[in-house]
DNA sequence: GTGAAAGCGCTAACAT
DNA sequence: ATGTTAGCGCTTTCAC
């Protein structure tokens, strides 16, 4: 008796050991034709038996299909994008495609190299974040021949087709609101936007439609790293400090938001009489807050379900219509820290 | 002229535009052996100019070898397992390892058909949150020949390996401290547990470890869903509505500990004179709030490292000896809501 | 330094 | 209802 190295099963292991032909104990294994119960029933009682998983390997190389979804995000850590992975997750799971994910930390370069590793698997379909790629990234998702959906922004030209809002239009649209309220002291806080395209669209849409009524922002300031709630609560005090007159303040998301609003508390200043201010996202995380802060819905888990969608019926009918862009709408929400009339 | 198929392209296009062997080409894009840097120059240009991605599928097949890492976790929207997920991608960046996320919504059933599903792509290693999975589960890990390396938790027995911190005597310690300061009514909140093995955990060790001087905790209180900072307040305005002479809360995570904190001041209640908080993980993201909270580390970059790391030395070398369980030490930090004499 | 042949473990397509 | 044959696109191995 020999030692043999620990081999893994091989499905020829499974048909010796049911008496069954390979190709048998592959259609029981997929559901697959007709197979008699009984046979049914002997194959899967061997490879469970054995404890047989199959080889995905070899079989998306033979039946040229993987049932994946490439999925690639900017990161983890900002919960918008699990939000929106939970989204793409609850649609697939009702399919037999399996979501990916890659995260490439606002890199052009990253997301390439991701982009390239995740396509060399080829995969079912791709969403990704963005419609900002670096050429090469752009010239591989157009000659995969696979469906592709850039997600979250619907400011540009896809270069397939894309889900989600626009961030001109809901900047624009937060300044309106902020303005017909009677505000007129406005300083902007947000993340360093060379990254964040996204985040750059929402103030170049809010600076737009205030200078629309001749008002312009009167301080602004940016930050890269560190918690959010330490960031916002620092730099709403600096910036107060700089410019007393302020009294509204504009924030690129909830979590700065929320740091600003506890420092407002803390100085005793009244919201939203005194200050108003207002953040981005709708993250549900902060109810539970003080007080609600005033925010805009970005539709994550829509943007989420909607491209998952796209991707399972082009893979079902590869020649179903193609939707260019689907523009989702978020709403505003004025929680107790935007004045309304 | 015919209208092709857009086809993927093979090797054997690159081979046919430069000329060279589909050998060659394949070692050009491997960077193996022995090519002339004319020939290497000539490959690498014919592969750009068209565009060709590898087909990893085929050279996993051909080479028994996948450069992935399956990293199978309960959740996403738990900012401690992205920090863990941030630990791995760091170290494994710097191998040609890549992790491939599962995520398992902390049903054993799931976690079942993830693993099955990511075991299937044989996968060169695999790392698993927590010690407790069915039986199919660790069947399938033991006989799957790779690293398994089980994470958070190091109160049980392996499968293979495991690096993370004992949630029993975190607890324990915790509750040490908070009997050391002379709080005596004590009352916990955490999250329904059957489903989360650690929280039990340390829940377990907290009540032993006050049982050792005769205390027992006078109130408790387990939630699940919804905004874990609204949760948490709720929950402590209840529980001291219920208990008014309750004079500590210990939370099972910082997130819940944060909403009690902000009830507490909202109340106008002396912390940590009146009554102490302390909660778990020390989430990055709260530091901004009112008053630091006294949690615990639970370690969790560092725990994705170390697991990547012993990923990546059994991937190098497979005769490497396997240290069992590498048990890291939390540490109480304690901010500003527990006493310290 | 380069190429030819064989085969990785499965499935499509065609028998029977 | 079941089996046989011929690859899928690469890499391993060996020959030159």
């Amino acid at each position: 008796m020999s030692i043999d190295e620990p081999r893994p099963l091989t499905l020829r292991d499974v048909s010796e050991a049911s008496g069954v032909s390979e190709m048998t104990v592959s259609r029981v294994l997929r559901n697959r034709g007709d197979v008699s119960d009984a046979t049914r029933e002997k194959v899967l009682e061997a490879a469970k038996a054995l404890g047989y998983v199959p080889n995905k390997i070899a079989g998306a190389l033979a039946s040229q299909r993987v049932n994946l979804v490439a999925v690639v995000i900017p990161s983890l850590r900002n919960m918008v994008f699990p939000e929106v992975m939970s989204g793409i997750s609850s649609v697939l799971e009702q399919t037999d495609l399996q979501p990916v994910v890659g995260v490439t930390d606002y890199l052009p370069e990253k997301e390439e190299r991701v982009l390239y590793e995740m396509l060399s698997w080829r995969p079912s379909g791709v969403i990704i974040a963005g419609l900002e790629h670096s050429d090469a990234s752009k010239a591989m998702l157009r000659s995969s021949g696979i469906p592709v959906v850039e997600i979250m922004d619907t400011d540009g030209t896809p270069i397939d087709c894309a889900v989600g809002i626009s961030h001109r239009r809901a900047g624009r649209e937060m300044a309106r609101a902020i303005l017909k309220q009677g505000y007129r002291n406005i300083g902007f806080m947000g993340t360093k936007m060379p990254l964040d395209h996204r985040a750059r669209k929402r103030f170049e849409g809010f600076t737009e439609a205030l200078a629309k009524e001749g008002v312009e922002v009167i301080d602004q300031e940016f930050y890269s790293g560190g918690s959010a709630l330490a960031k916002g609560r620092e730099m709403t005090r600096a910036m107060l400090k700089r410019e007393p007159e302020l009294d509204f303040l504009y924030y690129s998301n909830d979590m700065i938001a929320a740091g600003g609003l506890l420092e407002l508390l803390d100085q005793g200043i009244d919201i939203p009489g005194r200050i108003g201010l207002a953040g981005f996202n709708g993250v549900e995380l902060l109810d539970g807050l003080p007080r609600a802060i005033a925010t805009m819905d970005a539709c994550r888990t829509e943007i989420g379900t909607k491209a998952a969608q796209i991707i399972a019926q082009r893979v079902e009918e590869p020649d179903s219509p193609i939707e260019k862009v689907v523009e989702l709408t978020p709403r505003i929400t004025y929680g107790d820290t935007l004045k309304r009339r």
